[in-house]
DNA sequence: TTCAAATACTACTTCTTAGTGGTAATTAAA
DNA sequence: TTTAATTACCACTAAGAAGTAGTATTTGAA
């Protein structure tokens, strides 16, 4: 199990693009601070943007920047670039349920539920805040 | 986060082999019976003889079996197949710990923590089995 | 209105994982 | 000792993810 290099790039431009949220980041920023292939974030940037997790503006001037208004949790993040993090059955099982377990239903049980409530409860603007 | 083919592949085969450990299973029952192309199975089955997670019986009327004395987790599956399950961060960050935190630190830390407990516990040979 | 700096788009290359093909080596039964 | 069914090995192809290249489009400032 692991997360895709897609994933980890996207986890931090959207971390980086949070804390400084205050202006707009362009590709050029994000690529040489975050040390990403430049074209590679460029893919990454425009399809964040059709699925309308950040805003673009176009032109000299322009860049990336989040949606106010937008929550955007790190489960949302997952799904998006590598697809549903917390598949119901680990070996890809039709019939695993309750009542018709597979082999391993049980030991995935815990990591599963903590990575889908756990990631969903973590919202990108108040993940890395601490409680005060 | 996905469980990759092979790895999906391995829980699968070696599911199969604690369920039928009274006999040796071949390369061509355990393609049949779990749908596996026989010739990406071999490889599979091959590398886990190499790691000695199982023992191979060559020639004719030949097999696979489990090693009774061995315990196998379904982190050891994973590692093997995919690398470590549980590492420290998200991101990758080299320094990333409870000093100096990255973004997704505590967000990732109960899933991470689970994945790593629970399929360290989680024995092949007892994991599918009911409590009595 | 021109221009430079930015995003958007299309196509290609490279690398890794998944899957295939052929053959050698092994082994127990007949 | 022959044979057939098995694992082991080597090399290839196919598909998908990661990364690159070039160009078109957009846009605000000079």
């Amino acid at each position: 199990m692991v997360f895709s290099t897609t994933t980890q790039y996207a986890l931090k431009i959207l971390a980086y693009m949070n804390e400084h949220k205050e202006r707009l980041c362009s590709a050029k920023t994000l690529s040489e601070e975050l040390d990403i292939p430049y074209k590679y974030l460029t893919k990454i940037m425009t399809k964040f943007t059709k699925n309308e997790m950040i805003e673009s503006i176009q032109g000299r001037y322009g860049g990336f920047k989040l949606i106010d208004s937008k929550i955007i949790t790190i489960y949302d993040i997952l799904k998006l670039c590598d697809g549903d993090s917390a598949k119901a059955c680990i070996i890809g099982k039709i019939e695993c349920n309750e009542k018709k377990k597979c082999h391993y239903h049980d030991a995935w049980q815990k990591p599963r539920a903590s990575i889908k409530k756990d990631f969903l409860d973590a919202d990108l603007k108040s993940c890395g805040v601490k409680d005060s």
